[in-house]
DNA sequence: ATGCAATATTTCACTGAGTGCAGATTTTGT
DNA sequence: ACAAAATCTGCACTCAGTGAAATATTGCAT
């Protein structure tokens, strides 16, 4: 069975860690798709470019392209969530030990820092990303089917009344504080986990603004 | 010239305020596109429905469909923004009296219940969001702009170094606290206002979660 | 009322995203 | 080397959305 995955990309350290030819071109593909994407909406922006442009230069067909990516903004951005399930349940394992507040900052860093993507892309894809605000939401917009995960493993670990009402605030001022984070780590040029934790500092002292 | 406005949509009160069959006439059609569109989806889902069919039901071509809603999905919300300038505008101005915080609380609130649905529209749209959970994405998406707008304004007013970061932080939130408020509204069926109180009265408590 | 200008609708042709399918091609395990 | 499984490709198709020109409708001045 074939299914778009749109996972993280990876750079794939030097050494192949020795799984499978078909394992290894799969990965270079989507890596040449992802800079292609990246290079060509950097020439002429998002809508000067179109998935058979990127296909061409990537080297695959058409086809080929929409089998590893589900939209061709997918590709620009180049991560995707692919593990709902996943942090959701660390969520729930997490609270045991540290309790709901401290569990839903653990994760929210922890999803923040893992994303690896490549050294040799990071600038080119912030220059897009800067340039192309539409790539923010989408981004962002993606992000929704995790929320809905977290915010019921949350409900679950609250005791009291209206705890889903409690849940669900709590899950989105997180994302407010991690989507700014993005936007600050985006306009100052430094580390998303390092920007994440200057918000997080500005949101615990009493003097924000909300 | 003709720009797509995607502004509110009203069901225009008995009485036609003496303003022009032309005027009167476009939001006419205008809600009869918002209601096929609603109805069309509640009755084949999301995806079984084509600008065409909706378009027809509503006596329109699909092109004139596309005079007036930029999307499909834009037709089916039935609200969007089309007043970003306004909003930021009225956040310089209350911030003058009022201060940065409760200025943005104002806004926010306002903005929120300045929402002429009509009534008998309103429970087949909330059949229609809870079934469809792209919507919600989709509606809150498209306050990108907005928040772009409020940030910068409030960024203005905001005194002392780094006034951008405090300003996109306290945007944020108070997107989250609305966001929040908007799926409360849709979960327990009650008025949005009253949700957006509540769920702001929770905020203040210092019981919150995250 | 009648004619003219502004505005709205329609038709038509077109680009581009995304999908389903069937047949080639490549990789893997043996 | 051979069969099975995974992957790639070409092709035909649906549908969203746009531009432009022709046509119809409305507002207004006389």
């Amino acid at each position: 069975m074939w299914r778009t995955y749109d996972g993280l990309v990876n750079e794939m350290s030097d050494t192949d860690q020795g799984l499978g030819l078909r394992e290894l071109k799969k990965r270079q593909s989507r890596i040449a798709m992802h800079r292609a994407a990246l290079e060509l909406v950097s020439e002429h922006g998002l809508n000067g470019v179109t998935v058979e442009a990127i296909a061409q230069r990537a080297g695959v067909s058409t086809r080929t392209f929409f089998n590893h990516w589900s939209t061709k903004e997918s590709a620009i951005i180049g991560v995707l969530s692919a593990g709902d399930d996943e942090i959701a349940e660390r969520l729930r394992y997490l609270a045991e030990d540290q309790g709901p507040r401290q569990a839903l900052r653990t994760v929210m860093r922890e999803a923040i820092s893992s994303a690896p993507i490549d050294a040799g892309l990071r600038d080119l894809k912030r220059q897009v990303m800067a340039k192309e605000p539409r790539l923010h939401s989408l981004s962002t917009g993606n992000l929704n089917s995790v929320q809905t995960e977290m915010v019921e493993a949350l409900a679950e670990v609250l005791e009291g009344e209206d705890a889903q009402g409690r849940a669900m605030l709590a899950v989105q001022i997180g994302f407010a504080v991690t989507r700014t984070a993005f936007a600050v780590s985006m306009a100052r040029g430094i580390d998303l986990g390092t920007a994440f934790d200057e918000v997080l500092d500005r949101y615990d002292a009493d003097d924000g603004v909300f």
